[in-house]
RNA sequence: GGCGAUAUGGCCAAGCGGUAAGGCACGAGCCUGCAAAGCUCCGAUCCCCGGUUCAAAUCCGGGUGUCGCCUCCA
């Protein structure tokens, strides 16, 4: 495995930790509001990595963080007159529910920061009796200057003047780099008790603290793969390998991935620009599948430009694989195809390089149509393709429904029933050679988009968008 | 202002020094009563200018465009 480490900034030959196992965190989202495509495309591209690791025989420790409390949420208290807790476990539980749809599978470890307030505190205290965070009348920091590689993350050089005017100034700060590991409370708010003072923690320290409860290991590094969105690489992940570095002399992580964004008019979606497209409504129009799979079809890397007609035509792509699957459907499998296993996973295995791993998809997809165009009767053959095809289904999440069904996403049931009798009369028409009602017929179906196909298997009929 | 990424045919998109994958769209053919589906065939010298090299889309330098980070953000 080949992956793309953000740090040493070029690809790298991946070699876990500890032989055959891979322990991966990914920053998760902050739930104080609904998830949008930027959160998807993460979750996608992660869950991604997640399954090639485990297509290729590790074992996979796969953590994804909740932000559960926050500046942010507890404006929304203000706002709604809800708990934390209701606000919370509302919008954790929509963001498992979409990401289900999406076919992102839930994390091994799914911590929550208000559920590791005892570690968080336990990791400050140490940092303090360490000298590496002071106390202000407000909050206690982090000492950067305390970290000699602080801004090797990112390769950041810090322009005092410049750059961080932007910030608003606290004179309290020894410097303007510095981050608060915990804030105080002001009152009418929630707060936990801790010896330093009750208050409630920063952003960065809660992945610093669940990273050393869930999967730190003994050694230079204590996970294998960090991963999230391509901001959080500055200030985000620069601060927690600051504080764990400080803190435990580990680094936090042996390789930092980061995803790109989602644009939409080529510009970022972001909260401040308010041009965010949620989830929620994408999924009201779009099938979680298809949406996944457009998503996927990138490199993760890149950034991702959304567009309602790219997504029409990646559909078009997952449409053949489905075909293919209506062709072999009733065939039972029987063994994954070595060479197409193979060639699939080699692909992958180059930093998850989606586009070649389609590449070799759609080469056994045709080959696949022409073996069976040629000897429709073989099933041997057939029992060989539906088995790269589940196979296929849980490496990438696709290709998971009936493959009948999933042409007919959307339609109603008496709609189906009205479908299904045109095509009948249709068929009488063509028994009796009268081909003017039998186009007649369909070109009603085509009105409504249904499209016919005349296979040696009957008529079928599929929904087009 | 500082830092970074990126620029490939109509569109999406691989490529990581050896003479441009794949998908969609377009066109032609096979198949079909006709279609649809499926299969086959068909198109780019890679933003510009210099340089390194026997050889560059791929490396280096300089431009230009686009995007991002530096403030919450996946």
């Amino acid at each position: 495995m080949f992956i793309y480490d953000s740090v040493q900034k070029k690809k790298v030959l991946f070699i876990p930790i500890k032989e055959n196992e891979v322990k991966i965190y990914v920053c998760g989202p902050t739930v104080y509001d609904d998830a949008h495509l930027g959160h998807a495309r993460s979750a996608i591209a992660f869950d991604l990595l997640r399954r090639v690791f485990i297509a290729l025989d590790y074992k996979v420790t796969f953590v994804k963080n909740f932000t559960d409390i926050d500046d942010k949420i507890i404006n929304k208290m203000k706002e709604n007159g809800q708990s934390l807790e209701e606000i919370t476990s509302f919008y954790i539980k929509r963001y498992k529910d979409e990401m289900n749809l999406l076919h992102v599978s839930d994390a091994d470890i799914e911590p929550k920061a208000t559920e590791t307030v005892v570690e968080i505190v336990d990791f400050i205290e140490t940092m303090l009796e360490k000298n590496v965070a002071y106390k202000t009348s407000d909050s206690v920091y982090f000492d950067t200057s305390k970290d000699p590689k602080y801004l090797s993350l990112s390769h950041r050089f810090i322009d005092e003047d410049a750059s961080l005017a932007r910030v608003v100034q606290n004179d309290e700060k020894k410097d303007q780099k510095d981050f608060a590991l915990w804030k105080f409370t002001k009152g009418n708010e929630p707060s936990y008790q801790a010896s330093f003072g009750e208050g409630r923690p920063g952003w960065h320290i809660e992945c610093s603290a669940m990273i050393e409860k869930h999967l730190a290991n003994c050694g230079d590094f204590q996970i294998d793969i960090h991963a999230g969105g391509a901001d959080l690489l500055f200030p985000h992940h620069e601060n927690e390998a600051a504080q764990t570095r400080c803190k435990s002399g580990q680094e936090l992580a042996k390789y930092w991935m980061h995803n790109g964004f989602v644009t939409i008019s080529g510009e970022k979606m972001s909260k401040s620009l308010g041009n965010s497209f949620f989830l929620k409504d994408a999924l009201r129009i779009y099938d979680g599948e298809v949406l996944r799979f457009y998503l996927l079809s990138t490199h993760y890397r890149a950034n991702f430009n959304f567009s309602e007609e790219d997504l029409l035509l990646s559909k078009k792509r997952l449409d053949k694989l489905y075909r293919l699957k209506k062709r072999v459907y009733e065939t039972p499998c029987s063994e994954v195809q070595p060479t197409f296993k193979q060639s699939v996973l080699s692909d992958l295995s180059d930093d998850l390089n989606i586009s070649k791993a389609l590449a070799s998809i759609d080469e056994m997809v045709a080959n696949a149509n022409e073996l069976i165009d040629k000897n429709p009767k073989d099933k041997a053959f057939k029992a060989l393709i539906h088995a790269n095809l589940l196979w296929l289904e849980s490496l990438l999440g696709i290709i998971a429904h009936d493959p009948y069904m999933y042409f007919q996403i959307g339609v109603r049931e008496a709609e189906k029933r009205e479908i299904e009798t045109l095509i009948e009369q249709r068929n009488s028409a063509k028994k009796e050679k009268n081909f003017q009602e039998a186009d007649a017929i369909r070109s009603i179906l085509e009105g409504k988009n249904i499209q016919l196909m005349d296979t040696l298997n009957g008529t079928q009929w599929e929904k087009v968008l």
